[in-house]
DNA sequence: CGCATCATTGAAGCCCTTCAAGACTTGTGG
DNA sequence: CCACAAGTCTTGAAGGGCTTCAATGATGCG
């Protein structure tokens, strides 16, 4: 049923009373357009937000006015589980596109992880992975030059959506979304991008991104998708 | 008793009887040397690894040798909870300083975390926190320039320090494991010290890097502190 | 079919890197 | 207590990757 329930599963082998458990406690979905806040940065929900649908952002607003995004959100993500572990969250989510949300109250989670400790296991081991992924980023960030980092980064969105069999799709990500999420500037992005279409790695249209070598993309990242623990979707 | 105690009993509140069963479970404690490896990348141990004495630091070797250090850890941390709940380590832990460090076997965490759910729940937020401070590294690495990235790791850890009682530890970290951690040469650290020394706000001697000035350090960097949810152990 | 959003381009320059050498510090053994 | 070695810090010079600014071109939605 729910995308986030297909998630969760693939680990901690669920029992049927344990998906059942989760399901009820899914809150009615609810309509996000474009560029709305879904979380706003510094507050205390009571409830964890689970996206259905679209495509969704974490990020932080820097002293400046600079924007970092440090996650992306697909469906079948919980943005802020950490809400309900944390009481407060101390980023903001955003959608990209236009998204389908909805709510698990916390008082449920807590309910449900108390009675079943494998789910507690499981929605541990999730947000664990994301721990995973910001290791990488870090690393990503931290490390690697623009084209390398760039490649990475579009590997990794290609992973995602393949583990949540949307193949066809493509990253849609702006270029200056990018350029939040990797640290670089816009111009820069640009530059890169059009680097790799030279390479042969992307086809010549700027939009969508489309992905002709993946081979040699994952070549330039040093891309290995273990981080993502998604294996068992693929 | 165990300073990883104090630490959780911070803010899950836990009872007596979770006390006892988490004490109980520490496995007897090892000492290791300074540049020893404590957990090596990929491995899947069957316990996690408790730091009761000394620095460690978790990182990642790049495919050209690049080091990138990503965390430090002070006693009282679990290196690697991770391999609890995800069988499987994608970083190595090392020795800093000599370390003292002893086991906790993953079926004593999945005994007591079935038994106790509010052990779990602690366990979980203490993995969460580690995720704030990733998120906050990869701020502090994408966007900050040299000159507030370090003044940043200097607060942290002087934060980190001073939340084990530790307040009059300097931070004793290399300028070479200092540019590891910043995804910045060694040469540039270097030159940033000293403009940190002589706006007054590092001693001029080099070491121990000693803070003269925290207030106008933490303006520099920006900092924040909120995100080591560490408030109440000060 | 007009407007907002997104992508592209050029020029100038700075922040940080790399390389390579030398000075200082610290700990260890004689 | 001194000598030596290993580790750590410092310095200079040269250069490159990326940024900033500012303007123009393309795209797509209502």
């Amino acid at each position: 049923m729910h995308s986030f329930l297909r998630k969760l599963n693939n680990f901690g082998a669920l029992s049927d009373e344990e998906q059942h458990a989760l399901q009820t406690i899914v809150g009615p979905s609810k309509q996000i357009k474009r560029g709305e806040e879904i979380i706003a940065d510094g507050s205390s929900p009571t409830h964890s937000t689970l996206l259905l649908r679209g495509l969704a952002c974490r990020y932080k607003m820097l002293e400046d006015g600079q924007l970092h995004i440090f996650a992306f959100q697909y469906r079948g993500d919980i943005c802020d589980i950490q809400s309900f572990v944390l009481n407060e969250v101390d980023y903001a989510v955003a959608a990209l596109h236009p998204c389908t949300v909805a709510p698990i109250a916390h008082d449920d989670v807590k309910r449900v992880t108390g009675q079943y400790p494998n789910i507690a296991r499981v929605l541990w081991r999730d947000s664990m992975i994301d721990s995973c992924i910001f290791r990488e980023w870090l690393l990503n960030v931290g490390r690697r030059p623009a084209l390398s980092r760039i490649a990475h980064m579009l590997c990794e969105q290609t992973a995602r959506l393949e583990a949540i069999n949307e193949n066809g799709s493509h990253v849609v990500i702006t270029q200056a979304e990018l350029a939040d999420a990797t640290g670089l500037s816009a111009v820069h992005i640009n530059r890169t991008l059009q680097e790799l279409r030279e390479l042969g790695i992307l086809a010549k249209r700027s939009r969508p991104v489309t992905i002709l070598r993946p081979d040699k993309l994952s070549a330039i990242a040093h891309f290995d998708g273990r981080y993502l623990h998604a294996a068992e979707l693929i």
